[in-house]
DNA sequence: CTCCAGGATCCTGTAGACGAAATGCAATCG
DNA sequence: CGATTGCATTTCGTCTACAGGATCCTGGAG
């Protein structure tokens, strides 16, 4: 049932400037990462149009390209429909990432400033207090903003933009795991913050390789499937 | 000049089966690669509808997706314009294509067996004859099919969709450089196999490194602006 | 009771049309 | 003479309409 998912309470009605496409882009994805759309869900764009109050043609824009962006698959004259993650590709998925966010660990030990390694600082006190507080919602938010950070000393757009689609598919498949570990991540990053001062990035990368893979570890223990 | 670049003679006839804006966007990657359509080219949706023979509607599908890979640029209500790649840019594709190629050599070092080894020796056989007889697209497309036949062996499937966008880039930047550098390629390649035959990782990560660094050194030596 | 065939229905893929925004040029005013 | 404002053109962004194909349900026969 779509109705289930597309109630008016839970869909952000779409009203901020932009192309339209890109809104119900926006709109979808967040509906898709929240679980408010289910992996294996028919997506169907006349209903889609109707809910969000556009018609069909920015919801097939939009779709296509959650396709091309591994969110949906787009089955030949049958439809979209939510992408389902299997074991392995979510294995992939965070092999790459892990590679990805060392590269960018390395990369910004090569580039980082005083006034960057503040900032860390500061995102670090706010985690741990966040995490101490047992705060998820903003635990969750200030580790976004710390490897943001990160990737922001590394000063590589490609890499960046890379990052950034496959961490937030990391993040969806993950997100139940994400929850368990909050604090012993904090730790780990107080760790990568000294190789990024010392501009070790050999130091940075391996630390960087560490903490995404406890990542997968904590994965593999909580679905031992 | 729209025109210059969709006589009817450069302009491949749509032909196969398959989805139209599928076939649309394929097209219009091959005159983007091929220097058909030059950066900075303003394409104007309607022309290549006309040209293309189909309607605005495919045209308008295959942009946006060439538009998310990074292949135009969409600028709203003013239209497609083919991408022009900075220095900076094409430095970064590369750093992020020999980080991949890396990660893609070092997990086939893991999962080598005798048969893949064998049919890479015989692509090196071969790619080694086309660069003797110095048919540079034969080369090309040998150098090609070698490291998908290392990313296949690699299982990836994630870093397979990665190296793939990214890589097709690189070859679009790179391409007057590519054909300086025929034959030493495939000496690095021989080393490459061996290391996959040995299994050692790390020393095919390094040999990846290295080989893909060349490339960077070439396009500099070439462009030293 | 099961299986196959036929038809109805739904959905996608594509085409065509309308309205809106941005650009470039030209005429006018300071 | 230069800057500015208004207009015309062009092109995109969106909507509506139609055709083709797949799916699913129903009804009947074995």
């Amino acid at each position: 049932m779509l109705s289930k998912g597309l109630t008016q309470g839970t869909v952000p009605r779409l009203e901020r400037p932009g192309p339209l496409r890109e809104r119900v882009y926006e709109t979808l994805l967040e509906l898709i990462t929240s679980r408010a759309l289910r992996p294996g869900q028919h997506l169907v764009e006349s209903e889609l149009a109707t809910h969000l109050g556009v018609s069909r043609q920015p919801v097939r824009e939009a779709l296509q390209r959650l396709s091309t962006e591994g969110w949906v698959d787009l089955r030949p004259a049958q439809g979209a429909f939510v992408h389902e993650p299997t074991d392995e590709e979510a294995d992939q998925l965070l092999t790459v990432r892990t590679l990805l966010e060392a590269e960018a660990a390395r990369l910004a030990a090569g580039r980082a400033d005083a006034e960057g390694i503040a900032g860390l600082e500061e995102l670090c006190d706010r985690g741990e207090a966040a995490a101490r507080a047992e705060d998820v919602e903003r635990v969750i938010e200030l580790n976004t903003r710390f490897h943001a950070s990160v990737l922001e000393m590394a000063a590589n757009a490609v890499l960046a933009e890379l990052i950034g689609q496959v961490g937030r598919r990391v993040r969806w498949y993950y997100s139940p795991v994400a929850r368990q570990r909050g604090m012993a991540s904090w730790i780990e990053h107080r760790e990568l913050i000294a190789a990024l001062r010392d501009g070790d990035g050999e130091r940075a990368t391996r630390i960087m390789r560490q903490h995404t893979e406890h990542t997968r570890r904590s994965y593999h223990e909580l679905r031992p499937s």
